[in-house]
RNA sequence: GCUCACAUAGCUCAGUCGGUAGAGCGCGUCCUUGGUAAGGACGAGGUCACCGGUUCAAUCCCGGUUGUGAGCUCCA
């Protein structure tokens, strides 16, 4: 047989496992692809075939790693703990889980427990083999065994395909593979956590508890991996938020509402004053509107219907029933109506910083990315079905140019369109949305950005553009999203006067580029871990006199530099300076300037910057034109 | 919303097998006037989240409420 792997050609004999293959050319390999097929080591090589093998270095490869010390975790469970029933396994991100019902929670105890009988089944390096059944006969046998779960999923196989099951010394488990050849190959493991899950991800369904826990092959990468998750909550923005003093939440207050302290009000300000900046500077006009208004708009807008459940109830006033608004857009729309507008004032690009309220369910609530009131930096595009992509353009353009300006550099990009199966599931006639996905598409294309294709992932009043931000930690920020919208304008007949002399429909374009204020700024702290750039920064910089008879000279250089336009506060407390060092450090201040008697006596600063040391001496005025620049918007 | 866990001083947490509590940090006063990541002493701060129940007695046990955390999507 001819097996291709990575270009290279090599006979084998029929029925060489795909493990020999890797062996013969000196390869490491956890399992492997051929002719597209994923296949575990043992699978013999049957045909002429191209295959690819695949190490931890792959995202398949670690799949089928971690897939395995699932399987371990199941079996060690199933050890220990007599009765238990298996619902379903598999690797995800960064590790694997497996979801049992049992008939008690699982307890930091057990986790312990279980993890020691991981490490002896690896130690008992069972071989894993696969076996494929016949239908009937796997669901006679899971049912024997007292398996409802797999059973069920068994059901739900289609009925063609064959029934595959891998096993390791006394445990099976119904699993499409592959698998490592045992458990032995498993290396560092860890269970991490436990929480409930439904079955099926289904809240009518019986809650299962599931275990946590991720693989590597190597000690020190898995190592590498706790330190990150631990460096992961030294970020927590709600950790941070507390400890720079930048905002709180109240039990009696309201679960999801938000308190700004004058410092992060301050850094929301500065975010907001940029965003007023470059929204006028690229042709918007700004807006306020109201913050709450009659539900009938909503209902004209479609929805009340659809999202009243998680609207917060209307309160009655005056004989009318009045909603705390959930969304801008009808409030732009009625602005829109009180003109008849003519196709040369379009396009009108429309901008507010909209304070909305939404019910969100109390599970899903979470420090400043999950919350009940927030401030939408949102706008509404009217323009001409000719203008779209234009328009596009230009809001895939402000929202780069404001990713990169906060420190975002990369990011991905999902354009949804419509399911080419199920159109019925769409307003707007065919040739629109082909026009709306042109336009976006070319946007795209013109921006020169890449993008990935979600198909029916499209609203159903138009198709969008998202944006996912990734941080200073590779995580995924949900960052812009541009939506463009047929549906409104229909709704509440939107017209404009055209050149013809009659009446047109309008296009709308939605689009949030920071989305809220409230979780940008939370996605903000933990992306720069609480060290604001210079020009967010709160506090720019600290004098830190070093004795009381610094007092005076520390209060000339505060106002010094505050009369340049330097935010610059002044430590007089009585402690010495490594403690003062120490306080503005940990509170992440960019600049601490220590003044004493060689200060005082040759009217300078010794400059200190954050995370660095003494950076030496300075006159006043030089350090106010060094951070001059970079301490105002960055425009 | 659901499952599980948690709620003790401003913060981080210890503690009481049921007899009304403690540390460190922070805060205040004083001493110290100190040159780049914590100088020292003293002091003030708690209805042990809230509401009920059991008990001679509840911060502790039980129930409820509120809030917080992890998870509930990533397909045998």
């Amino acid at each position: 047989m001819m097996v291709t792997v990575d270009g290279r050609q090599l006979e084998v004999p029929a029925g060489t496992p795909v493990g020999q293959v890797a062996a013969q050319l000196g390869l490491r390999a956890l399992a492997g692809r051929m002719g597209g097929r994923l296949v575990g080591l043992d699978e013999p090589v049957k045909e002429d075939t191209s295959l690819e093998l695949l190490d931890f270095c792959t995202p398949a490869g670690r799949e089928v790693y971690r897939h395995t010390a699932s399987h371990v975790l199941a079996h060690a469970v199933r050890r220990l703990f007599p009765g238990v029933k298996l619902a379903i396994g598999p690797a995800i991100e960064d590790g694997f889980y497996y979801d049992f019902e049992v008939a008690r929670p699982f307890t930091p105890e057990d986790l312990a427990a279980i993890e020691q009988e991981m490490a002896r089944i690896v130690a008992e390096d069972w071989p894993i083999q696969r076996q494929i059944m016949q239908r009937d006969q796997a669901i006679e046998h899971f049912r024997l065994a007292d398996e409802p779960y797999k059973v069920e999923l068994i059901e739900d196989l289609p009925e063609d395909v064959a029934i595959s099951c891998y096993r390791q010394g006394d445990f099976l488990d119904l699993c499409a593979g592959p698998h490592l050849p045992s458990t032995g190959r498993l290396g560092a493991f860890k269970l991490l956590t436990t929480a409930g899950a439904y079955w099926r991800g289904d809240e009518r369904c019986p809650m299962l508890q599931r275990v946590y826990g991720t693989a590597f092959e190597r000690a020190e990468d898995l190592e590498k991996h706790l330190f990150n998750l631990e460096e992961q909550k030294r970020r927590d923005h709600r950790r941070l938020g507390r400890e720079l003093d930048l905002y709180s939440m109240h039990e009696e207050g309201g679960a999801g509402l938000v308190f700004w302290h004058p410092r992060g009000a301050l850094v929301r300000q500065l975010i907001e004053d940029f965003w007023r900046k470059v929204h006028r500077e690229r042709g918007y006009d700004i807006l306020y509107s109201p913050h709450i208004a009659k539900v009938d708009l909503w209902k004209t807008s479609g929805h009340w219907s659809w999202y009243k459940d998680s609207m917060y109830s209307p309160v009655k006033i005056d004989e009318a029933e009045y909603l705390l608004k959930p969304m801008n857009c009808p409030f732009h729309i009625l602005i829109y109506q009180t003109q008849t507008r003519s196709y040369r004032e379009l396009p009108l690009r429309w901008a507010e910083l909209g304070t909305v309220y939404r019910y969100e369910r109390s599970g899903a609530l979470h420090g400043l990315l999950r919350v009940r009131g927030f401030t939408q930096d949102d706008a509404h595009l009217f323009c001409r079905p000719d203008q779209l992509e234009d328009e596009l353009v230009g809001v895939v353009d402000l929202a780069e140019f404001m990713m990169k300006t906060f420190g975002y550099h990369s990011y991905d990009v999902m354009l949804s369109v419509r399911d080419p199966e199920r159109r019925d599931k769409y307003i707007g006639d065919d040739r629109v949305w082909e026009q709306a996905e042109g336009a976006l598409l070319g946007a795209l294309r013109r921006k020169n950005l890449d993008y990935v294709v979600g198909e029916g992932e499209a609203q159903f009043y138009g198709p969008k553009i998202d944006i996912t931000l990734k941080d200073s930690l590779g995580r995924g920020w949900q960052g812009p999203t541009i939506q463009v919208d047929f549906n409104l304008p229909e709704r509440f007949d939107l017209g404009y006067m055209g050149e013809d002399g009659t009446l047109h429909r309008p296009v709308m374009i939605h689009r949030t580029v920071l989305g809220s204020m409230e979780r940008f700024f939370g996605g903000l702290i933990e992306h720069y871990a609480g060290a604001f750039p210079l020009w967010l920064a709160p506090v720019q910089a600290v004098v830190i006199p070093i004795a009381q008879r610094h007092a005076g000279y520390a209060q000339e250089v505060l106002a010094a530099l505050k009369g340049a336009g330097i935010r610059v506060e002044v430590d007089l407390r009585n402690e010495k300076v490594g403690f003062k060092i120490r306080w503005h450090e940990v509170q992440k201040v960019p600049y601490m300037l220590v003044v004493g008697d060689r200060e005082m006596e040759s009217q300078s600063v010794s400059v200190r910057e954050r995370g660095g040391g003494d950076r030496g001496r300075l006159g006043v005025q030089e350090l106010a034109a060094e951070l001059l620049p970079k301490a105002g918007l960055p425009l």
